[in-house]
DNA sequence: TCGCTACTATCTTGTTTATAGATAACCAGA
DNA sequence: TCTGGTTATCTATAAACAAGATAGTAGCGA
C-alpha cells in the first residue's frame, strides 16, 4: 500500500471522478485507476462504485478515513522539515541552573518570538548530566561550561562567566586558609563544573577539603549562603541579578580560576531541524550583540 | 516518502544496525541504506548517526514519531480487511422501526457475540428514507419493506411479517366502512411502507380518505391506539410483543393486504468490509433457523 | 432505439525504480 | 596495526511506473 495510491483514493472520494483525480495530482487518469484497482486487489475488497456515480463504497469509505489520518501525518512530518520560514515541533534544551535563570530568557523569548511553533523543554542539570543526556539524544542541544571534547559535535562559545566568591558578609580580600577550613561550601549537585571551581579554588589556596553541601536550586543556594551558612561560587551576573533579594556580597577570584566559559552544543547541523536550526541563528545574533568576537568550531 | 521507508527507518531506530533492521524486513542491508539516504534527501536532513553507533539523529526521532502513527493508521486499516477471523470496524445499519424493535435484537446480540470489536449504530427511518440512506452511502445495510427494485444490490429475503388490524376494542370481523371512514389512523410517518398497507386496506374498504396521523415511535403510536384515538396496521409479531402492555386487541388482514417481506439489502458483495459480511453471516443463520425457505438474489 | 457524450478499463511503450549480491570503505576495540 | 562487524557503493536483473492511444461502457436526450 503506497501513500500515492491513497491519496488517490482520497481525490477519488472527493472528486467523484478518475479524471478529476488525476488532474488534481497531476497525472493521468489511467494511473488513477492502475492505483485503485492495486489497493483493491491488495485489500481484497472493492473500493469504489464504478457503475454510474463514480463513488466510494462503504469499505472504501473505511479506507478513506484511514488514509486521512496517514496522509495528515505524512504532511505533517513532511513540513516539520520543509515548513517554508515557520519551524515547527519540538525543541528540547539542556543547560545548566545558572544558564538557565540567567542567559537563557531572553534567548528563548526572541525565539518563542520568531518561531511561535515550536515546544520548548528545558532540562537543568550539572554539566555532566547534561552531556549523557545530548550522548544519548534525549535533549537536542545543551548549554555546558566548556567544550565537549568529544568529536563530530558542533559547539559555539555562547557566553563568559567571571565567577565570584559569595559569602554573606562584605569582603577586601580572599579569606583566610583557616576561615576556610571550617567553612561550608555550598555547590550545585556532583557534575556541576562550577563545583570543580570551587575544589580548585580550595587546593589553590592549600585547604584539602572543605565540607561542601549539595544544592539542586540556585535560590536555596544563595539563601542558605545569605544565612551565613558558609560560601559559594557562581558567575557574577547570576549573583548580581539576585543580590537585591539577598544579603550577600562577593569577591573576585584569581582569572585563572574566575573565567569560565558556557557553550553551546548539539550534533552537527546536517542533523538539525529547523526547530533547532532557527534556535541556532537566533543565539548567534544575541551573542553578536553581547560580544562581538565568538569562536565556532 | 514511502511507507516501505519510515518502516525500516523505525526498525533501525529499534535495532540500532541496519543489518538487523533489514533482516527483521527481510530484505538486505544495501536497500536499508539506500531507502535511509532517501529519506534523507527528500526531507535535507541526516536522520541517523552513522559514526560509531548508529542510533537516529533528534530529527530523525522526531519522523519516527510521525512514522508510527502512520504505521499504526496503515496497519489498522489492513486489518479492517485483512483481520483473521475476528472483524472490527464500523457497522452502520438502517431498519424500519418494528423490525429494529422485533427482529433486530436477537440478531445484534448474536452478532455481538461473533464479533465483539464492531461498533454497531442504528439508524431508524421508513422504508423510503432507508433506501436513500442506503444509495448515499449513509449506511452499510438495510432493512426495508419490499425487494429493492434498484440493480447491483444485493438482497435477501430477511422476515416474512403478517400485518393485523389494531384497535382499542375486540373485533371479530373488519369494521365497516362508516367506522373507518370516521376513525382516525395511526402510521408512521411518510415513507412508510405499512402506511402504504394501511392506505391499500381502506381503499378496499371502499374508504377513499381516512384521516391519518403521524408518529415517530411505535410505543406512542401504540399507547393512543389503545387509548382509543384509532386503528392502526402493524405486523403480527410486533404487536403480540407489546399486547400485554396496551389494552390492544387485532384482526387478521385479507392475506394480498397481510404478507409483506422484509429484506436485508446492502451493495454487492464485494465491497463488503469483513464487519458486514460477518453480518450477513449472522444474519444467513439466523433466518435459515426461523425459516428454511429463503430467496436470495 | 439510436447516437452522442463522458467516463473508466486495457494495452503498449519507454523510463524509472527496486532488489539482491558482490565488493569496497569504514570504525572501534584488541 | 590488525580484525570483526558494520555501512556505502556498484551492478545486473527484474519489477513497477507513467503517459498516451484505444477500446469498452453507462447514461442521456432525441
Amino acid at each position: 500500500m503506497q501513500l500515492k495510491s491513497l491519496r488517490l483514493l482520497v481525490a477519488v472520494a472527493d472528486t467523484g471522478s478518475f479524471g478529476a483525480a488525476a488532474k488534481r495530482l497531476h497525472t493521468v487518469q489511467s494511473n488513477v485507476t492502475t492505483h485503485i484497482k492495486k489497493l483493491e486487489e491488495e485489500l481484497g475488497v472493492q473500493l469504489i462504485h464504478r457503475a454510474g456515480r463514480v463513488r466510494p463504497t462503504s469499505a472504501g469509505l473505511a479506507l478513506v478515513e484511514y488514509a486521512e489520518r496517514m496522509l495528515t501525518a505524512h504532511d505533517e512530518a513532511v513540513s516539520l522539515f520543509k515548513g517554508q520560514e515557520k519551524a515547527c515541533g519540538r525543541l528540547r534544551i539542556g543547560a545548566m541552573e545558572t544558564t538557565t535563570a540567567l542567559r537563557l530568557p531572553p534567548i528563548l523569548a526572541a525565539y518563542h518570538a520568531a518561531q511561535p511553533d515550536v515546544d520548548i523543554q528545558i532540562k537543568t542539570g550539572p554539566t555532566a548530566e547534561l552531556v549523557e543526556l545530548l550522548l544519548n539524544g534525549q535533549v537536542d542541544c545543551v548549554f555546558v561550561a566548556g567544550r565537549l571534547e568529544h568529536g563530530r559535535y558542533h559547539s559555539l562559545k555562547a557566553f563568559s562567566e567571571q565567577l565570584v566568591l559569595v559569602g554573606s558578609t562584605p569582603m577586601t580580600k580572599m579569606p583566610s586558609s583557616q576561615t576556610l577550613l571550617t567553612s561550608a561550601f555550598l555547590a550545585f549537585r556532583q557534575g556541576c563544573s562550577y563545583r570543580q571551581r570551587i575544589e580548585l579554588l580550595l587546593a589553590s589556596q592549600g585547604v584539602n577539603a572543605g565540607r561542601i553541601f549539595e544544592f539542586g536550586s540556585l535560590d536555596a543556594m544563595l539563601g542558605c549562603v545569605a544565612a551565613g551558612m558558609g560560601y559559594t561560587v557562581l558567575p557574577r551576573g547570576t549573583v548580581d541579578a539576585h543580590q537585591h533579594r539577598f544579603g550577600i556580597h562577593t569577591l573576585a577570584l584569581p582569572t585563572s580560576i574566575a573565567n569560565i566559559d558556557t557553550y553551546f552544543v548539539a550534533p552537527e547541523p546536517e542533523t538539525w531541524t529547523p526547530a533547532l536550526a532557527g534556535f541556532a541563528e537566533t543565539l548567534r545574533n544575541a551573542v553578536v550583540v553581547d560580544e562581538p568576537q565568538l569562536t565556532a568550531s
